[in-house]
DNA sequence: AGCATCATGTAATGAGTTACATGATTTT
DNA sequence: AAAATCATGTAACTCATTACATGATGCT
């Protein structure tokens, strides 16, 4: 089973959800489109590690609500306590700075304030969704608190990283 | 042409590598393994965006040396103009700690641990690294300071928000 | 003797994106 | 009238990893 298989029954642990929410919910975690969950679940449900039930909604199309069974309960757990595959990123800015030689300055400058309003955009979803959780007392749990600090975290720190290489550029360092 | 392939363009926009040695030079920054690189290194070829030369050694194996020609540079100008895709992160960490209620406390804090001292040993190479730079003149150019001071901000600030979160789950925050 | 490094490739498989396909409801 | 949201799926394609394949040299 692969790492988005498990990253589906971390969320069903949770709740039980639909495909459509999953995809939604998995995002900020794990990219990943709706073609590639629909398959995966169906795989989960004939391996016996999650099962559905038909929702019919009146106002909305009717869904699959999806939940884990003991089974997937039993290898959420026993995936937790193996180590972590390293994390990977995949960034094109960085290849660009790499060989920012080979162009025009004004381009690097250009990407680097496209990056701060990027992270900029990021840091206040982030903000907005931390106060969500702080005030209104909303489903948050130990984890997603650890979670959203480390957004912030990182963000903040590529926000600082790319205010500074922008003033070092400008010839203000 | 997708992004690797521009990744190897910028590569060689410092000088002529071997396929070998742009699979090691490109790691850092967009993991790809030598199997995705050759056939890249022919197609790019083939569309005239670098050349090759093959250079015989008598102690190692005969390697193919490529260089970029006026197209590839050109391509690359052209590709540096452009705004740069978002960064895509895929990290099996930030699941586990989703479902973190699901399993044993203790597996959380082990993988925290795991990912401090894999943070750690990042800043170690870094460091080495920037100082080689500093001291030993070595053909640094602004975009490596730029991404090697950036890798530093970016593993510190993984590194505190581990040793953070760390401190909350033994309640000492 | 066995493993690591250097060096290049292909084949098979798995993971991920884009496009195709459908259809109701709600918002602009 | 057009676009966005909810909802599920399949097909085609691209991207990425693992395995297969070979072979010299140098280190332990």
């Amino acid at each position: 089973m692969n790492t988005l298989s498990y990253g589906l029954l971390s969320m069903l642990s949770y709740a039980p959800f639909s495909g459509y929410d999953l995809m939604q919910k998995i995002q900020p975690f794990w990219p990943a489109k709706h073609s590639q969950i629909y398959p995966l679940l169906a795989q989960l449900e004939r391996d016996g590690y999650i099962q559905h039930e038909l929702v019919v909604q009146p106002d909305k199309p009717d869904k699959k609500v999806h939940s884990l069974t003991d089974l997937g309960r039993e290898a959420l757990s026993q995936w937790l306590s193996q180590p972590a595959c390293p994390p990977v990123t995949r960034d094109e800015l960085s290849l660009k700075i790499f060989c920012m030689n080979e162009g025009d300055p004004v381009d690097i400058q250009r990407l680097l304030e496209q990056r701060v309003e990027y992270c900029r955009e990021k840091l206040v979803w982030f903000h907005a969704k931390s106060e969500l959780f702080a005030h209104k007392r909303m489903d948050s749990s130990p984890g997603i608190v650890l979670l959203m600090r480390r957004a912030l975290f990182s963000f903040q720190s590529e926000l600082d990283w790319a205010e500074w290489a922008l003033k070092e550029l400008r010839g203000e360092g």
